[in-house]
DNA sequence: TCCATAGTTCGGATATTACGAACTATGGAA
DNA sequence: TTCCATAGTTCGTAATATCCGAACTATGGA
């Protein structure tokens, strides 16, 4: 278990960032996170909506919002915690993550929550 | 070759407008098309930068495009005008379109241009 | 009728993604 | 200490999507 990759925020990538956000699994799980009181743990999601998701699955969508330079993730203890990088994302790119996710609200709310 | 299908706004999914979008090249042609003066035909964008992009993989391009409803394609004689779908868009996912081109501008902006 | 232009479709090689099974790491209990 | 439970990663492979050259279709002139 190599230790995690994060990159600095000047390499973070606009196309990076909506690739990890263009999977509404992903996506769902980053809206999470962002809430005050959201998701930290990896297992506090595995099952999204009525969705179950596999733990390896799960893993690579952690990946992938890491790695795109969407959270901080760091052991504590047993379990490991996600932050937002949100501050960091919206100096670099202001208004993106609050326009993709509440785009993702409007839909849910439109198409029958 | 079957008439064009371009969804109602109202289907249009944030996942699919993300995923055309997280594409750099797409990301440019749309933001090309979105520019008053911009890009309205496929062959008009057959070299991107310095990069020459096939007419298949530009055909798909466009393909994407439409299909998230992002464009709409309409034949005129020999070519095809594409035209973007920024009012009806904007309407249903306020300020998103805005954001994602102006991370593209900022990251190019920073990325030695 | 024939040709040029503009674009689409097909097909196969290549790259991504999904997920079960096996593994690693940490903390606590016996 | 040893053993177990919890939390998560990595590996391998099957399914899926993407890229791009070659062949095709559609339209408007010469």
């Amino acid at each position: 278990m190599r230790p995690f990759f994060h990159p600095a925020i000047e390499s973070v990538q606009p196309e990076a960032i909506l690739h990890a956000l263009s999977d509404p699994n992903r996506a769902a799980i980053f809206a999470n996170i962002m809430r005050e009181g959201g998701i930290k743990t990896c297992s506090a999601v595995s099952a999204l909506g009525d969705r179950v998701i596999p733990k390896s699955s799960l893993s690579n969508h952690f990946k992938v919002l890491r790695e795109a330079g969407l959270i901080r993730s760091e052991r504590h203890g047993v379990e490991m915690r996600n932050h937002p990088r949100w501050t960091e994302v919206e100096v670099r790119f202001p208004g993106l993550l609050a326009a993709i996710i509440s785009a993702y609200a409007a839909d849910s709310q439109a198409s029958g929550e």
